[in-house]
RNA sequence: GGAGGGAUGGCAGAGCGGUUGAAUGCACCGGUCUUGAAAACCGGCAAGGGUUUAUAGCCCUUCCAGGGUUCGAAUCCCUGUCCCUCCGCCA
């Protein structure tokens, strides 16, 4: 959310920069709903002011052991009129928040302008995609050489755009989630979290999926309105949610692996084949919040803790600076990290990190206490994929795929297979 | 599933329906004392919003959430959520 004292003093500018991002704010609309707002709040809080004076007099009358029977019929008609002014308020103020909320961040200075990813800016690019002797395999055909790789299997059991792995692949994909958190816990200074796959509305809205995106997200039937989480992102930023954390205690970095649900509405007939894009996907997850004054310094360390991992596990990638048209709607700065895919002779996002500023902060009421200042003060949020997990299990599959069909195991991983350093070698 | 108890400021913890936004303690900030520190003593210290040049005043709201009773609710009533204790069940 952005501030509405801001959005009030400048609106036009915070109007222009909105547009950047393909963002239309109805001004006029604001302007008038600010307008009517603030009317009805001073008319409302003269009557309460009235009746609270009243009151007051009332029991200060009655403790004296007067009488007060002529007091009360001077208030006999307040009630409803308060009680009128404040109903009118609070449907001007609800049309107001549902604005404000609705409203994506603004994107910072450095964010290079654009309509779509056609228009993200390379930031560098890492290792040198291999040179095959043979035609590389695709990693759904590569999986399905020893029916380890299941597309068939998961739809007879749920449906599309679900996996079974078996055997090798599984281990494979337990192994990354083992190597990442290692990485990210004992290397980066990360604190590792175990965390519901369940939230419910307060924490989705604190980080910004709704109330505008509920359909991208799983419900879950029954009284208690849960969805199950699109990221781990939803519930390790709301770990500070209504809290006043001590400005010692920044930055709190937090790290979980968890399975991410996401119906992929509107992403019909997109990357349908192998599990690319999936109802269901493992993410190790990497959480800051922080000092305003560091989080672009925390955006960078971010993005190096999640090329850390596709460096030690050898994967060739580029870094691409977001532009203003294909951030999400909580973010300031994104970086994506994209790896090679041999079979489709390209890039494909792996890792997103952002730097949210203080935009679910304020969501969120998530604030730090400052030595020297009275007032709380807003923290700012990162978030960032280190990594997701089985984006990173088809880059593996598909980079370190030998002419026979077996998979050679990066060396990080092998301790975590056991000393075996290729699977379906037969 | 059954029976009870609870939810109050950063934390702990008081609070007869009427100057209670809220005692007290801790923490924190400022000061006195001290070579310095600690202790002691004095003072300050909730958040959000409106108005405003103002982080000054003034006003409104907030004691889990939502309803209700009342001129007036932290305090009474109803509903919900969460936490704790005991019993049952269970991985």
């Amino acid at each position: 959310m952005l501030d509405p004292k801001g959005l009030r003093s400048d609106l036009d500018a915070v109007a222009k920069r909105l547009a950047k991002r393909g963002f239309e704010l109805d001004t006029a609309e604001f302007e008038t709903l600010e307008q009517t707002r603030r009317e009805l709040q001073g008319r409302t809080e003269e009557l309460q002011n009235e009746r609270n004076t009243r009151s007051k007099a009332i029991g200060q009358a009655k403790g004296r052991g007067e009488d007060i029977e002529p007091l009360l019929a001077e208030v006999s008609d307040l009630g409803e009129r308060l009680e009128s002014a404040k109903a009118e308020l609070a449907t001007v103020q609800e049309r107001f928040e549902t604005l404000v909320s609705g409203i994506p961040n603004l994107p910072h200075a450095s964010v290079p302008e654009g309509a779509s990813e056609d228009d993200n800016v390379e930031l560098h690019r890492w290792g040198t995609p291999k040179a095959f002797d043979f035609t590389p395999k695709d990693h759904t055909d590569l999986g399905a050489l020893h029916g380890e790789l299941d597309f068939e299997l998961a739809a007879k059991l749920t449906g599309s755009r679900f996996a079974v792995m078996r055997r090798g692949v599984a281990r494979l994909h337990r192994a990354l989630v083992q190597f990442m958190l290692d990485t990210q816990t004992l290397e980066h200074g990360y604190e590792e979290a175990y965390v519901p796959y369940m939230v419910n509305k307060d924490s989705l809205f604190g980080t910004g999926q709704l109330p505008k995106f509920g359909e991208d997200l799983f419900k879950l039937e029954g009284d208690a309105e849960y969805y199950l989480i699109p990221t781990a992102e939803v519930t390790l930023t709301n770990f500070v949610r209504d809290e006043i954390v001590d400005e010692a205690a920044l930055p709190l970095k937090l790290t979980a692996h968890t399975p991410c649900f996401r119906s992929e509405a509107g992403a019909y007939g997109r990357d349908t084949r192998g599990m690319i894009r999936q109802h269901q996907f493992d993410k190790v997850e990497m959480v800051q919040i922080v000092h305003p004054n560091r989080s672009y310094e925390a955006l960078e360390e971010m993005r190096g803790h999640a090329e850390a991992i596709l460096k030690a596990l050898g994967l060739p990638f580029r870094a691409v600076t977001l532009c203003t048209g294909d951030m999400g709607f909580g973010a300031a700065k994104t970086y994506d990290l994209e790896v090679w895919l041999p079979s489709q002779d390209t890039y494909r996002e792996i890792s997103s990190i952002s730097n949210c500023e203080d935009f679910q902060a304020r969501r969120m009421q998530a604030r730090f206490r400052m030595k020297d200042q009275k007032k709380p003060q807003l923290v700012h949020t990162l978030n960032g994929s280190g990594l997701a997990v089985g984006r990173c299990l088809v880059a593996i599959l598909e980079n370190y795929q030998r002419e026979d069909g077996s998979i050679e195991v990066p060396e990080v991983l092998k301790p975590y297979m056991g000393g075996r350093d290729s699977i379906n070698a037969g």
